[in-house]
RNA sequence: GGAGGGGUGGCCGAGCGGUCAAUGGCAGCAGACUGUAAAUCUGCCGACGAAAGUCUACGUAGGUUCAAAUCCUACCCCCUCCA
């Protein structure tokens, strides 16, 4: 072993760990239970997505081995918009769309931790709670002070910012140190001692860091972990329709657990060991897997993953829509979890095929659905058809259809 | 406040009066090959239309012109430098 912590043994083997300020003294300070660390959220949308997934399952290993994780929402910081790495500025929002956006984002974060008042059960903060309130000139001498312009202006995420063509506002320059801020309050009011969060956070980290440093004279601990990118260093969490989001009412169980299915096969291995409880030793058998046999691992793992997103419960009809689906002789009545379409049978033969792909919605305009169809990406029951077709006449109410836009995109046409 | 440079499709980025629905790259979609993977190859990639074509789009609003992303005017926004 490593270190004489098991939350950085296991937070190391599973690819957590990118960088930390002072590790064996954190290491040392996370041998005893019950320490408290914290990982800082943005509320620019009204759920998570797979981005966020490193540090949360980060968090959720620091419950594991006994600690308090501190979720804390940025309702304050939202105000101003992290300008790390960006070339365009954040959108400002408004008050009530920060307070919707928090909303969605806390319901994100209930899957994947165990909050409570016990000691290692997570707590949600809330930065507005202390950020609303700061004046402008106390805080200048009190806190503002400690910090130097030049050494700001030096750090990786800011750089990008003081080229042509972007510029840092004052606005954005400021949340640097409101973020730093944040981590003395959380310190002072709640001893939390670790500021977990991704790489591209180091910066913002580390002025914290400096700040309990300068104003408690304490040791405060950085923990960042790296993006998460795919083999090719692209990064992960995109698909056509956008971001992978964590929440059921902006992306179905169904397709979460589809996007998993569909993961590089150079990927699987590094996933299963971030986003799953499979224990290591079980992982590392897995390592030498390829072909048909990492295929399946696929489904492992985004079984292990949505069960843990989305609920055990959700598993069993995903499951049954992917046979109906992908197996040829599949049972289409009972799925539930791909959307369906209901339509009179009378219209089946009525309206063209290119109608019937746009008002389903599965296809967003008329070219589209033509051009899907010129080059055979629309098959009915799996079958690629053209634009003349016309369904066979032995179909009464009460039938279902699979229509599907390329492989992969289906949709069940429910005749009545 | 002054001087200069910019704002083009999801992104980057050409075009600088007609041949521009706008080169190229990335991203995306479909097909072939496979394993619901990757790589590769092929096709597509504003809307409507069977098509001819029509409409909408090059920061916003006007104007010049037979014709404007391209010229003019005003305004908005961004960048750089000076004060």
């Amino acid at each position: 072993m490593k270190y004489k912590s098991s939350f950085l043994n296991e937070a190391s083997m599973r690819g957590f760990f990118y960088q930390s300020t002072n590790l064996e003294a954190m290491d040392e300070f996370l041998v005893a239970k019950g320490r408290r660390g914290y990982l800082g959220f943005d509320i620019t949308a009204k759920s998570l997505h797979v981005g966020h997934l490193i540090p949360i399952f980060l968090l959720r290993l620091f419950q594991k081995h006994g600690h308090k994780p501190v979720m804390l929402v940025g309702g304050g910081t939202t105000k101003i918009g992290d300008p790390s790495f960006k070339n365009t500025a954040r959108p400002i929002l408004t008050d009530e769309e920060i307070f919707e956006n928090m909303k969605g984002i806390k319901s994100c974060l209930l899957p994947f931790l165990r909050f409570g008042n016990g000691d290692s059960d997570a707590i949600l903060t809330n930065n507005a709670d202390w950020l609303d309130k700061l004046e402008y000139i106390p805080f200048l001498r009190e806190i503002g002070k400690y910090f130097s312009v030049n050494r700001m202006i030096g750090f990786e995420s800011v750089k990008a910012k003081l080229t042509e063509n972007s510029s840092l506002s004052f606005l954005e320059f400021n949340y640097m140190i409101l973020q730093a801020y944040d981590f003395y309050r959380l310190y002072s009011d709640m001893d939390c001692r670790i500021q977990f969060g991704g790489q591209d956070q180091w910066g913002n980290i580390v002025c914290g860091v400096e700040l309990v440093r300068k104003k408690l004279n304490a040791e405060a601990f950085g923990f960042t972990s790296p993006l998460l990118t795919t083999s090719d260093g692209k990064k992960m969490g995109k698909t056509s329709s956008g971001a992978v989001w964590l929440s059921k009412d902006m992306l179905s169980a169904y397709d979460f657990w589809q996007y998993w299915r569909n993961v590089n096969d150079a990927d699987v291995i590094k996933l299963m060991y971030l986003f799953t409880d499979v224990e290591i030793d079980e992982i590392k058998k897995m390592e030498t897997a390829c072909g048909e046999e990492l295929n399946e691992l696929k489904i492992r793992l985004a079984d292990e993953i949505t069960s843990i997103a989305h609920g055990e419960e959700s598993l069993h009809p995903i499951h049954q829509a992917v046979s109906g689906v992908f197996e040829a002789d599949g049972d289409l009545s009972s799925i539930t979890s791909i959307p369906r379409y209901t339509l009179e049978r009378s219209n089946l033969n009525a309206a063209s095929i290119i109608d019937i792909v746009v008002s389903s919605g599965i296809c967003a305009t008329r070219g589209e659905a033509k051009r899907l169809l010129r080059s055979g990406g629309i098959y009915v029951n799996g079958v690629s058809i053209g634009e003349e077709y016309s369904a066979p006449t032995t179909l009464t109410a009460g039938d279902t259809l699979k229509l599907s836009c390329g492989k992969k995109k289906h949709i069940l046409i429910v005749l009545e």
